[in-house]
DNA sequence: CAGTGGTCTAGACCACCAA
DNA sequence: TGGTGGTCTAGACCACTGA
């Protein structure tokens, strides 16, 4: 393990375990670089990690305060998948496998996916039930060509698990969008929306590797009352 | 300016102005020092940063890719303000300003907003037309004791413009939280909703200072089809 | 004022990648 | 194997905060 990354679980968990205090400064990086005996700018790397997920407000001549956390709920920054979130809340949930197939790329759907014309891609649609009811459906394309043998028991499972796990893929990052869809029949169908709704929350993934390939592409449906998104955001530099 | 700011805004420019084309690689941080005439640690800095905006994708041995960007409209991640939306997406609109007052922190509203309970705090709704409608509605309440004399003018023009460059406030970061919530009796008097809709996009968000001082609360209102949010995320490391 | 974080340097070694 | 990015060091100077 390398050394800033001990130093920031050894923070985090101090943070965590309330031995450094909601709105109380940690040590000086001086101080935390003879404390850990590393350089300054190693303990440097470790406190911007923690800065960046919003754990710590660094001020310039003042130190660095621990930014209250504990009337925070989950958040949801960055790619969180649906079983992630699951454990993280506590919830009893079931998944369905609906469709588990593939399926090529004609021009419409490489233009929705971003992958490219004529490639096969594994289409997954999956059910998701939180406290006895169908809430979100989801509807996945994985490229073939990356994720060989995928199976409807992975599918069942966590695949992200699989992906990264055991095939050693790297995902790198994504590219998300929120909006608010017309129900389809399907939605109708498949979820147990109240009839009064005529509304889903959508949100679209493009998902890519570290060499930039775009490798998935996600569409979750969700029931609208039952949706939240948080996000922690520092304001743009100008 | 610092260097790795000169830097950063070269870079930046260059990527836009298609001289470092997608998907192909910036020069090797070694090149760009001696470009730059600095030290490699500095031309991290700024690639740091166009890597956490989602404009490149380092890779470990092979070099620092640019992310196809073209086909992305406006991404709003981080503190985004309608006025800064408005201006990205060269949209007409208008705002007006429905309430402004002031009003103290009973216990109900400084657990909603964060504030201390007696804390005075303004306390202003404003309506957003987007092409014609009436779109977006916004409640907002901000500390008297952090932002005196604030005026109707400036709820009318930017308000985070006379903070910052007026005030010399340093806005820090803020929690949001986005649900879709039933339309209120306000909702649908002051907003052109359909009357088959029976929802709103709610985004709240609590806006915090250097210090950490809570200093904003904004709750805003938008009709369920004109909402749109976007998001970079990378892949959480585990 | 002494102490803090922000920027920057000039090195070093390592792990990774493609050829 | 040579070049790449990732980690790390030991310094330096500066700008900012609070007392």
């Amino acid at each position: 393990m390398k050394k800033y990354e001990v130093i920031l679980q050894d923070l985090e968990k101090k943070i965590f375990d309330d031995i450094y205090k909601e709105n109380e400064l940690l040590p000086s990086e001086n101080e935390l670089s003879k404390i850990y005996k590393v350089s300054r700018a190693t303990v440097r790397q470790a406190l911007k990690i923690l800065a960046d997920n919003g754990m710590i407000q660094q001020r310039h001549g003042f130190g660095s305060m621990v930014i209250p956390h504990k009337k925070l709920l989950f958040p949801i920054t960055g790619l969180t998948s649906f079983k992630e979130l699951r454990t993280s809340m506590h919830l009893e949930s079931e998944t369905e496998v609906l469709i588990f197939g593939t399926i090529e790329m004609d021009e419409k759907l490489a233009t929705l996916t971003d992958f490219p014309v004529g490639c096969e891609a594994y289409h997954i649609l999956r059910r998701r039930k939180l406290d006895g009811k169908y809430t979100i459906l989801d509807r996945d394309f994985f490229r073939c060509d990356y994720a060989p043998e995928l199976t409807r028991e992975h599918a069942m499972d966590s695949t992200y698990e699989y992906l990264e796990d055991s095939l050693g893929l790297e995902i790198a990052y994504a590219q998300k969008e929120i909006t608010v869809d017309f129900a389809s029949e399907e939605d109708f169908e498949l979820l147990d929306l109240n009839p009064m709704d005529r509304h889903v929350v959508s949100v679209k993934s493009h998902v890519y590797l570290a060499d930039n390939t775009p490798f998935q592409y996600t569409e979750s449906r969700h029931q609208v009352d039952k949706f939240r998104f948080t996000e922690f955001a520092r304001r743009q530099k100008r």
